[in-house]
DNA sequence: AGAATTTGCAGACAACAATCGGTAGACACT
DNA sequence: AGTGTCTACCGATTGTTGTCTGCAAATTCT
């Protein structure tokens, strides 16, 4: 369950980064505060669905599979 | 938003059904309260990521996507 | 029809996600 | 040295999930 959140935190900062966005940033994009994209990369949050949704959606994901990658 | 929770619903009662397991047989098998179930197939909640997990371990889903199939 | 199982639903409570405001540190850049 | 950006971290508050008990309604089976 630990591997669970580190294993967000990491696909997300990725996802992040890779769009080329700050925390805050994304954070106003899908309406969400940044300190919580924070404690979600930093692995110390579970977030619930509807927040995974939204961050797909602003970080513009095929899928919500693209987020959760390598969680089991 | 609203449609997330009940094709959440729709999947996992489905998906409950096909494994001919009860809400409380379910709910056993993964520690969670029967009512939670219930209310996760009515589509009444956004479950946590940790509930997402432990509901696609119990059901012996090959991923999340599974459970998530039709929301974006 | 009657019994047993399953599910819906309500109310109260604990646990935790999410918001908000602020501070401090790291880093790059001029 | 100073400015600006980004992020970690803190404390307090709000809102929702998840737990638990109990009971009623629905379903299934004999």
């Amino acid at each position: 369950m630990e591997k669970i959140r580190e294993q967000l935190g990491i696909n997300l900062h990725g996802h992040r980064r890779r769009a080329g966005l700050s925390q805050e940033e994304l954070g106003e994009m899908c309406g969400l505060d940044r300190t919580e994209i924070s404690l979600l990369e930093r692995g110390l949050r579970f977030p619930r669905l509807d927040t995974l949704v939204k961050l797909a959606r602003a970080l513009e994901l095929e899928s919500l599979g693209e987020l959760l990658d390598g969680i089991h």
